[in-house]
DNA sequence: TATTGTTATACTCTATAACTATA
DNA sequence: TATAGTTATAGAGTATAACAATA
């Protein structure tokens, strides 16, 4: 009988399910909370990245935000006019160009991740405490679910 | 002093923010699961609130989906183009149609969830007994933060 | 006269193709 | 000749405003 050798490839259907539509949901609600207006989604996310990973080139921040080199042009030229972000030479091949977070949008982007909190801080306050340490240790395993491999 | 009546407001941001971020991160992946290059996100959206609902006139689709009435009808003519739903008039109101997902829309449905679903159980094959275990009790508890109240 | 759905039109965001400058 | 970035142009998707049908 081969159901024993089937069992891994479809274990646990029914938590891969529930978890997805629970991590499904509870992101829309908490994309809802930024309530930064000036920003589009796609140039919150630039920024979040150059954040992140440090100084970029516009082709390896398009490829990092899986968009195409002239519309990266389109998003860093609004955070540049937005002071948000710098755009330098590069040291040695003057064809290409830095993109660095300046301190204020280094700031933009504390702010929102603080609004967003603050929500979510909210809900959690909503819960008993061992509902609170069973996502204390729910967070590390979903964040490698998401990242690993 | 003051520092015991602020603590509530402020409590565990820690927890919050690594929450956040793990959702979001894990959020990010699944919806890249998703591989019906026939539908747009918007079209997938509003079949699933379709679906979950169960028939909606248009106004009340598009209120529904957060869109106006015009997006709403260029994304239910798509859908209904492509025999993912059925227009319908309203028994007593002739001004009003109703929308209700087909057969072959719910099977679609069911498709891109088994689709999203297969590879999140993969993912969830990498994990100890211990860590599946966790993730069952916090699924409920995430739902709970993105619907109640 | 108010409401439901539709059409006309404009705007935003993104992509492909063509171009400029540097290597 | 190849590569990095930019500009020109077109295609989705959405919104506001104006319109038709029905209540």
């Amino acid at each position: 009988m081969s159901y024993a050798n089937d069992v891994p490839t479809t274990l646990d259907p029914a938590l891969a399910s529930a978890l997805r539509m629970s991590v499904m949901r509870l992101g829309r609600r908490l994309r809802q909370q930024r309530t930064d207006d000036r920003l589009t989604p796609s140039q919150i996310a630039a920024l979040t990245t150059l954040d992140r990973h440090g100084a970029l080139t516009l082709a390896g921040l398009a490829a990092a935000e899986h968009v195409q080199p002239p519309s990266m042009v389109r998003i860093s030229a609004a955070l540049e006019d937005l002071g948000l972000v710098t755009r330098t030479p590069h040291p040695t091949d003057r064809r290409q160009v830095l993109f660095a977070v300046t301190p204020a949008g280094a700031r933009l982007l504390t702010e929102d991740r603080k609004r967003r909190d603050a929500w979510l801080c909210q809900r959690l306050k909503g819960l008993t405490p061992e509902e609170t340490e069973a996502l204390r240790i729910a967070a590390p395993i979903l964040d490698r679910l998401a990242t690993e491999r």
